[in-house]
RNA sequence: GGGCCGGUAGCUCAGCCUGGAAGAGCGCUCGGUUUGCACCCGAGAGGUCCCGGGUUCAAAUCCCGGCCGGUCCA
């Protein structure tokens, strides 16, 4: 975009008629708006803060006010208020949090896939953004790890225009004058240019008093890989920081104070941690305008000012401050953490669930080291949920899940917290001179214990170690930014898929008459193994449900169909060989193989019951993970904190197959997306969202409802019973059902039937009657076994004193045979042997048929003379065999049987040769 | 979804790099000592070294595959 057509977007009407002048900022070079002549743009950290003094006429506002009067301001002017969608971003796959209001529109109505559900519209998103989530406090409250972006949007199509630039700088200003009471001059916007989540555009920053209140977005740029490309929607995207708004209008020291209210001092209460004076505050305030607080060093030098300025000790402007930031993040935490619990994420190991994890053990930290354990973290939470019952209705709701949760994952802290000490002294004897770099980033990265925590247990331990500075940018620097692949399965070959692109949507005959065993249709295409018809009832593979299979018989030609794929609206049916092009136009019969098919049927409704009763069960936090419907069984993996019991497993069947038993009815229907939504809520996208306009909902009775593309039974009581066989934790917080339903049970239980029988038949008897004595016999045989062993050990260390001779002062011979291998039982009798008799030298000789054995054993003093590892060496090259040991054990290993003769030789070679080497020293 | 760490006695762990006889502390049992709070002394029991395969005369140790747990990241 050109610097004169992107000045030209600035120039808006407002700025003409009210005679705004565009002036540049001494500090930054900015251009920004504003009706007086300023020094600078009014934004941090060109200026400091002074919104606390301009005096603004609206009274103090809590959070909740400021969202009223914003939605109702932009009611009042056209927009429908639409409701806030999750902190999760389910509807998403490149994002995990909803991170902005726009972000609740994308993909589907930016890239014009889906009409917005209103236009113009307001919402008053709840957003979740964590990459402050090591800065927050610091900056007394600007940064928040959550908070609710006022968003006004309108959607400009080629043939449709809202409104634009114009309208939306009116919108502000008037606001902020008429509803805020700010008085104009205190305005000002800067101009600035926005990109994020591949789209680009200028924008408008509003600050007052220092503030930044609102960004207006005029988003209009694709970005592309050699620059922008101008989209065919320019969409207003406009973010207004309702709690800064309310911050603005309460003029209290930190933000938290505007938003938390009595919260703050209770917190401090709680925490034990002393309140600073409201005086200091306002002085680091006024401080940290100018300076980003978020630096260290920064941040210290307005600690410096402040105690200058009230004469207050430097440690105690310290104490006070820190005490302070600790109870801030604490608050801010805790909330964010409510906020993804309540829409239901559940912590793991991986995903959202990580995210949740991090900032609840941020937040444990923080606990820790002030000494709070789990009774005063549950009334923390407490306070909260009842301070945001009305803001956020879901909380309510989840308070029970949220308490249970957090206090499991608090639990599952303090195990990793104990644990630390014993991997850092491992650590620590493995080097001994302290903690290398590397060994801080593997502490962090394998075992989650950050470096200032383990320089301080290894201090504990004795070692002085610091944490190294370079630690974050080191561990940034690994972080191998391996963009997000994608690789889509490519259901059928690429040429394929390019050549059905012309051909028409497949009617789902599937979806009309999930009955319809046999259909008559007509051959539009053919490509090689691939036919496409013009309506079918064959089930594409999707959902998680199997794809169908059958014939196709055209003219006296029967085709069997091995896969069914769909790309697009275009079903592909797979046959067992190529399809010749005459075939095109031509009737064919479709024939789907029933059983596999309503097995499949089975299993799905199965798993809609199933899911609908677990959510009943444990709540709305569980959400399907994954599943998958086969012939033989259906497969469920669900968010939850931990494994159900066996009793919770039996109450779920017995659920289940109570739904079973009433007959409940199952409804299919086709709606609206914004009409579903609002009838079923997010519950719908178990299992993903469709980026359609129209959704097809699977309803349940009123257990479950779910935007669901698989064919499913009529009434529940088809699915004629149901079994879980199999439940595990496939992952923390994921857990997976395994489950048969209708005559699979049957063969369940028949297969287990024949498994017993055999087991019966091998044991002889009745299972649970024959193992019990069978175990017993097999104890008795076991201490039989061990009172031969300890015989056969007691002769055979009998014979070590039998045989020994002196063949020297420090040496006592005993060359012996044995006609069995025991490799065990000989290294026990010959180590105890030689560990009383420290002269003996025992060469324990086993001929026994494909390998012989010579095991040479020394006590402490036999050892000094002779080196059993070279005695052992020395007779390998003269009878062969390999082998090895170390100076007071070796063992020879021979591949055949020693001869007796060869035996006698060896005896005697070796008394010879031991009583040489005993005396040549 | 990927990277990294771990799995040895009831518990906490050493041994693994560099292959050669399965170890320590706590706990447990018995005996002595003591009867003041982590007693002390002596003796003893206790092992699928996670599983499977490979290399080797020889594998807890090396290699490959898997399972389980943990952790960091997307």
């Amino acid at each position: 975009m050109s610097e004169t057509s992107r000045e030209e977007i600035f120039r808006v009407r407002l700025f003409r008629e009210r005679g705004y002048l565009r002036q540049q900022c001494s500090s930054c070079r900015a251009y920004f708006w504003s009706p007086v002549r300023r020094d600078n743009c009014g934004d941090t950290p060109c200026t400091d803060y002074y919104f606390d003094r301009i005096s603004i006429k609206s009274p103090p506002l809590i959070v909740k006010e400021v969202r009223d009067r914003f939605l109702k301001f932009f009611q009042d002017r056209g927009h429908e208020v639409i409701d806030p969608y999750p902190v999760v971003a389910r509807w998403r796959e490149d994002l995990f949090l909803t991170i902005a209001s726009i972000a609740v529109f994308q993909p589907h109505v930016t890239k014009m896939i889906v009409p917005p559900p209103a236009n113009p519209l307001v919402i008053a998103q709840p957003c979740i953004r964590l990459e402050d989530l090591g800065n927050i406090g610091y900056t007394l409250g600007r940064h928040l790890t959550n908070f609710i972006m006022g968003g006004h949007h309108a959607f400009n199509y080629p043939d449709k225009f809202v409104y634009f630039t114009d309208k939306t700088v009116e919108y502000a200003v008037e606001f902020f004058t008429e509803v805020m009471g700010v008085p104009e001059e205190e305005l000002s916007l800067k101009e600035s240019w926005w990109e994020g989540g591949g789209n680009a555009g200028p924008c408008f920053e509003v600050s007052v008093g220092g503030l930044e209140v609102a960004t207006l977005v005029f988003m209009m740029y694709d970005v592309v890989e050699d620059g922008y490309r101008e989209m065919p929607l320019k969409i207003v995207d406009t973010g207004y920081g309702i709690e800064r708004i309310a911050w603005l209008t309460q003029k209290t020291p930190t933000a938290f104070h505007a938003i938390y209210g009595d919260l703050v001092h209770e917190y401090h209460k709680l925490l034990g941690v002393r309140e600073p004076p409201d005086k200091l505050l306002y002085s680091l305030l006024r401080k940290s305008g100018r300076l980003d607080p978020r630096v260290s060093e920064n941040f210290r030098r307005a600690k410096a000012l402040v105690s200058e300025e009230l004469g207050l000790p430097i440690e105690e402007v310290d104490a006070y401050v820190s005490g302070a930031v600790q109870v801030y993040n604490v608050l801010d935490h805790l909330k964010t953490a409510i906020l993804m619990l309540s829409d239901g994420v559940v912590p793991s190991n991986s995903g959202e669930g990580y995210l949740a994890r991090l900032v609840l053990r941020k937040t444990f930290r923080i606990l820790t080291k002030l000494g709070v354990g789990l009774d005063v973290l549950h009334k923390l939470l407490d306070l909260q949920i009842r301070y945001w019952r009305d803001l956020y209705p879901s909380v309510p709701r989840a308070e029970q899940y949220i308490h249970e949760v957090v206090e499991v994952e608090f639990l599952k802290y303090s195990e990793l917290v104990g644990r630390a000490p014993s991997v850092i002294r491992r650590y620590l004897t493995k080097g001994s001179t302290g903690l290398s770099l590397e060994e801080f980033v593997e502490l962090y990265e394998s075992h989650g214990i950050p470096p200032e925590e383990a320089a301080e247990i290894a201090s504990r331990l004795g070692y002085s170690v610091e944490a190294p500075r370079e630690f974050y940018s080191v561990l940034a620097s690994r972080r191998s930014r391996a963009p997000i692949k994608k690789t889509e399965a490519v259901p059928v070959p690429e040429d394929i898929a390019k050549a059905i692109l012309s051909l028409p949507e497949t009617r789902r005959l599937f979806h009309e008459d999930p009955y319809m065993r046999e259909f008559r249709a007509k051959v539009l295409g053919a490509f090689g193994n691939y036919v496409v018809l013009d309506q079918t009832a064959f089930y594409p593979e999707g959902g998680g449900q199997k794809p169908d299979t059958g014939t196709l018989e055209v003219d006296d030609l029967v085709l069997r169909v091995v896969d069914v794929r769909k790309v697009g609206g275009v079903i592909l049916h797979k046959v067992d060989r190529e399809v010749p092009k005459e075939y095109v136009g031509r009737e064919v019969v479709g024939r789907i193989d029933w059983n596999r098919r309503y097995a499949h049927m089975r299993h799905h409704t199965a798993t809609h019951i199933l899911l609908g009763v677990l959510r009943k069960l444990y709540g709305d936090h569980v959400w399907q993970a994954g599943a998958e419907k086969e012939v033989t069984k259906g497969r469920l993996d669900v968010t939850h904190y931990k494994l159900p019991t066996p009793e919770e497993v039996e109450r779920m069947e017995r659920e289940v197959n109570r739904v079973i038993n009433e007959s409940w009815s199952v409804e299919s229907k086709l709606l609206y997306k914004y009409d579903a939504e609002r009838l079923y809520g997010f519950r719908l996208y178990q299992g993903g969202v469709p980026l359609e306009p129209y959704i097809r909902v699977v309803e349940v009775g009123g257990l479950d409802a779910e935007a669901c593309y698989g064919t499913h039974l009529r009434n529940t009581a088809e699915v004629g019973g149901f079994k879980i066989i199999n439940v595990e934790k496939i992952q923390d917080g994921v857990i997976r059902f395994e489950y048969v339903a209708g005559p699979q049970l049957v063969e369940y239980v028949a297969s287990l039937e024949s498994k017993l029988r055999e087991a019966s038949k091998l044991v002889g008897g009745e299972v649970s009657e024959r193992l019990p004595k069978l175990l017993k016999e097999l104890d008795e045989l076991r201490r039989r076994l061990q009172n031969y062993r300890d015989l056969a050990g007691k002769s055979l260390r009998r014979l070590f004193e039998a045989e020994a001779r002196r063949v020297s002062e420090g040496c006592l011979l005993s060359v012996v045979r044995v006609e069995f291998l025991d490799e065990e039982l000989f290294r026990e009798v010959l180590k105890d042997y030689v560990s009383k008799v420290p002269e003996a030298v025992v060469i324990l000789i086993a001929p026994v048929q494909q390998r012989s054995l010579i095991e040479v054993s020394e006590g402490s003093t036999a050892s000094r003379y002779i080196s059993a590892v070279d005695l052992v060496r020395e007779l390998s090259s003269l009878v062969g065999g390999r082998g090895g040991g170390k100076r007071d054990h070796a063992v020879l290993t021979i591949t055949k049987q020693l001869s007796d003769p060869e035996v006698l030789n060896l005896s005697s070679y070796l008394e010879k040769r031991v009583r040489e080497l005993c005396t040549s020293l």
